[in-house]
DNA sequence: AATTGTTTTAAACAGGTGTTTGAAACACGC
DNA sequence: GCGTGTTTCAAACACCTGTTTAAAACAATT
């Protein structure tokens, strides 16, 4: 058995641990006995326990160690199909479970708890998320809009995708367990959160109309009745046309 | 120094460092150093760790050991505004920089991460608010919507205000500090969140409006231009009549 | 002053923790 | 087969942790 794959054992298993319980109460015990590996490989490999936690969080970055993915968009995306994948795609993440599904938990930790070692990373990463995202809202909201609100825009449509998942088990001790298994997938949450934001920009029907209709709309098929102010930005174009 | 004081100073001191470090990483000889008592009080007062952190939560608790307080609201107010209260007494709490705040801090805690100790405690705190909340929901929302997705809206309402908060640290790296400073306050969160539900519902111009046209309606100083589904409801209910 | 009950204390204990160490086992090249 | 380097291992170490203990200090009552 090769040394790479003890190594990647070992990093596998610390990032669940780290997901799971945090920086401090997780342990090197139990991260060995879950990698099934003698407790000073740990050291033997990484160093000390900062430094494997380090590693972990860089391997939990998409796009790996080295850089951060950004998503790519449809040819032709409408500005609402961009926010829309992007929610989405921020959804699947939060929401996987395959084997990989603590990367974005630790993430998720490292950004409602962080640590000290990886400042640097996260500043790199957040920033990163928070760019694309600014630059699809830029896309739909009035340019004299001030930046601050369009900041604060952007953190509610993250806030909501990781409270969702973030609190997940709170919020399976109000509803019944049918309705957060069939309401909170990834596709609801998708259509919920994006369609509340939109709705919120003018840039879609105010919540409470048909579902279909929401997800009709949303997805390109048929336009949706032009709100004020995208009705007015559009008539500014005109004028300086 | 009566008992009373003594076994006090150790729950505040417990109620910090929980909230700070999480159950597990937490230790008693933290709590007893902050507390300024012996090691064996906790053991003399509490019995163990995990019946001191229970204690903890249930004073955390709004309306402390006993109970779950609920806003009361001004007479006549208009749902809307309604809403905005919660959404400020929430965020409130969330923020608060006295000395309690570490209660808040601690539920917060139990929400994003709970331990297996306060389950009941958490359920009958997270139903009551959640109660109010929806009750407000169903005052503006049209009748035919169905449940779960009330639900959803009411997890978007508290999940931005959560958010704010527990993403702090992380929303500074990205923000220069007096942008966080000037808008991330209790006041202009209130007007963020409750400007932005209240849009997406229709109960609100969208975002994107003068700021101040947006405060104005929201402190029903002014009337806000009826939306379309509000018209609709209204209409029902005069049909009703 | 004596007795009783409460509170506080220092010290110890058993178990857990991260790190280190020297040796054994293994792999590879000559 | 030997020498060298890598990997794995059991054991130990120093320190941390929650809990317990017996005694001292304190407060209240008679």
């Amino acid at each position: 058995m090769s040394s790479d794959d003890t190594r990647g054992r070992i990093l596998n298993a610390a990032g669940e641990v780290f997901a799971e319980r945090g920086f401090r109460a997780a342990t090197i015990r139990d991260i060995c006995h879950r990698a099934e590996v003698n407790l000073a490989s740990v050291n033997y490999y990484f160093g000390d326990k900062e430094r494997l936690y380090v590693e972990a969080v860089r391997m939990a970055h998409p796009g790996g160690p080295d850089g951060v993915s950004v998503e790519s968009f449809p040819e032709g995306a409408t500005p609402e199909q961009k926010l829309r994948v992007f929610i989405r795609e921020l959804l699947k993440r939060l929401f996987r479970a395959e084997s990989h599904a603590w990367k974005m938990r630790l993430l998720q930790r490292e950004i409602l708890e962080p640590t000290p070692f990886c400042t640097d990373l996260m500043r790199t990463y957040f920033r990163a998320k928070f760019a694309q995202l600014t630059s699809i809202l830029d896309e739909v909201l009035p340019p004299e809009m001030p930046e601050p609100r369009r900041h604060m825009i952007a953190f509610s449509i993250v806030g909501q995708c990781v409270y969702f998942r973030a609190a997940s088990r709170v919020i399976g001790m109000v509803l019944d367990e049918s309705e957060q298994r069939d309401y909170h997938t990834v596709d609801t949450l998708t259509d919920h959160v994006s369609g509340l934001v939109l709705a919120a920009l003018g840039l879609a029907p105010p919540l409470g109309q048909a579902t279909d209709d929401d997800s009709q709309a949303l997805r390109g098929e048929r336009e949706p009745k032009l709100a004020f102010h995208k009705k007015a930005r559009d008539e500014l174009k005109t004028v300086q046309e």
